[in-house]
DNA sequence: ACTCGTAATGAAAAAGATTCTCATCTCAAT
DNA sequence: ATTGAGATGAGAATCTTTTTCATTACGAGT
């Protein structure tokens, strides 16, 4: 359960930490940012301060529990990790964000990479467009 | 020159905006955040308030002039458009930037958005790895 | 279960990035 | 040269994220 994955972070079982991470596994949203996370909870009846939202999620991400993307719009999203890697296409009208994998796509960047030289750690892979319920204007 | 290009946009041929366009095209670094462009222009005796390099800037974005990048760091930073599209690698170690364009990935990429019902407007990859000189640790 | 030291939390302040306001100035058309 | 719309600069405001620090809560050891 969440408190084993939190002792395997290397963290403290706290009440904050289950909540965000119960949250992170419940919600509806699976891309939240820290403003979210903090109005869900208390959507929930959980007083967690905004800072400790944001150092939670930042421990979660160094502990490899969630991804931190840098979409559009100023401020970053959160999303738990699910094991599969995976890329996003957002709706620029909307905001909605659809995810997918592509074999080629993966293979082709390491092999751009290497070509370069470099040793591929991670990537960020972003498609703006516009849904079929947008594609209009 | 760069007057016409600034008329052609719709815009006014006004001081700071020849300057910041000819800094975009003359400075050795290609991705600047506005920070960057500030002190760039002052360092050159242009004292260009930093208000007005963001809304040029956002202005020359709008006009297709210039592409703005959300890479990490929380600041977006800019880059002349050349006219050749490319997606970039950056060095997560030494912050080193090159430039790539795969045209498998392209593809792939306009067909994966095609596959969801979306109509891709515009994409950012960005593969974050260690350069040569950095594959050690 | 109780104690205790350390790590975690909350509130507020601070820092960093970007946008807005408004009085003043400048371009460009006449 | 005149003039009016649009642009600029300085600072205030806003937004996101981090830091500070006094207080609180976990959990190891008893
Ligand atoms: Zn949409
Ligand atoms: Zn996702
Ligand atoms: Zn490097
Ligand atoms: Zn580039």
């Amino acid at each position: 359960m969440d408190n084993q994955e939190i002792r395997n972070a290397g963290l403290k079982v706290t009440l904050p930490r289950v909540k965000i991470l119960e949250l992170l596994e419940n919600s509806t949203q699976r891309h939240v940012s820290a403003e979210d996370v903090y109005k869900l909870l208390l959507d929930r009846g959980e007083e967690i301060g905004l800072a400790t939202v944001y150092r939670v999620l930042t421990q979660f991400e160094a502990a490899g529990l969630v991804t931190r993307h840098n979409f559009e719009g100023g401020h970053a999203v959160f999303e738990l990790d699910r094991g599969e890697h995976h890329d996003h296409i957002v709706c620029v009208v909307c905001g909605k964000v659809e995810e997918f994998m592509d074999a080629t796509i993966e293979q082709r960047q390491r092999e751009v990479a290497n070509e370069r030289g470099f040793e591929m750690a991670d990537h960020s892979l972003i498609i703006y467009g516009r849904c079929n319920e947008h594609k209009d204007n």
